[in-house]
DNA sequence: AACTATTTATAAGA
DNA sequence: TTCTTATAAATAGTT
């Protein structure tokens, strides 16, 4: 028998962590799990949800199927509300994100299923690129995801294209480093 | 030994549950973990959490450690805004869009990875090379060629898809349902 | 609503 | 911080 290499989880009580430490470690963790739940209740009933939290040092963070502060508005006045009316120079930017916000969803779900498909194909035989297949040899359902997915990264590069040719005159609104946050594709592997 | 009396749990896709009904027990189920979840991570780490669930059917639950209320006053206000909610809460609704943009490419991130695990573990799934490029990397001429190319064999899978429509008749074009796939999704751990 | 066989989350440790 | 692993906790399908 191999000797056990960690203690493994333990039974804790729910009561405040002493270590303040150990206190951000476990919100960190927990946070990640509580927003996985959610997401998870979303897409499996089709309910909608908002979550606002408060770290211990008070630092914000949201979740949402869809627009937070849409959802909160909905709870506040039991009523649907228009988030997006432009009064303001801000608004534009807003429904921009927004927008962006929105292909980004799909953007991930589209991941989502490719890592999926790969997951099923991992033991077959190595089938080559739906994109170098000649069109004719893809199923029904192979061409409407590889359509999606296109269609998808083209709406990307339009925006982009976009921002490109604006860029040198307006966003004051952004940070040194927003665009590369705002982008869809963020290198992974070179961080810290 | 004692013969099994259940099948035990047993692993779920997470997508929209066909049956209402099933639906209905899931979402009640969830609902119920998701806000102990939260309950122990307002006490174990003294954060502030509210939580606005709209059911299937549209009908509202809610939970908050105090009042839900004051800790969505508290999310809502913190950019500049006047409380009584006559100002415009653009700049807030940005911030959290930015905020949760900016989460979102951690998942897909981490989307991203997995997929290219399962990559590596056997099946080579290879998109062109230009697809997967961070689009911001991309100069405007490479996006213009890019969009240019995919224009291309969009063309060709929607001759493929309608001559496939001919030859068919049970297609499953276009779910009705297709908006529940864009699900939100969580925040991988970060800085609290 | 209760029951469990499993899956999933996570407390510590590395 | 990020990964691992033993274990606690959540929960899908049944009754």
């Amino acid at each position: 028998m191999a000797k056990k290499r960690t203690a493994g989880r333990r039974k804790i009580e729910i009561q405040l962590i002493e270590s303040k430490q150990a206190r951000h470690v476990a919100f960190s963790k927990r946070r990640f799990g509580l927003f996985k739940k959610a997401s998870e209740i979303c897409t499996l009933t089709g309910c909608n949800i908002a979550i606002v939290v408060f770290s211990p040092s008070g630092k914000p963070f949201s979740f949402g199927n869809g627009c937070v502060n849409t959802i909160i508005q909905r709870f506040l006045c039991q009523s649907p509300m228009e988030v997006n009316g432009d009064q303001d120079p801000h608004g534009s930017i807003c429904s921009k994100l927004h927008q962006q916000y929105t292909e980004f969803c799909k953007l991930l779900d589209a991941e989502k299923i490719r890592a999926k498909e790969l997951d099923l194909q991992g033991t077959t035989y190595q089938k080559p690129s739906w994109f170098d297949v000649p069109v004719y040899e893809l199923s029904l359902d192979q061409l409407m995801e590889s359509k999606r997915r296109m269609e998808e990264l083209r709406e990307k590069i339009a925006e982009r294209v976009n921002e490109l040719s604006l860029m040198g005159s307006a966003l004051t609104l952004a940070p040194p480093n927003y665009a590369r946050e705002i982008d869809l594709n963020v290198a992974i592997t070179e961080e810290i």
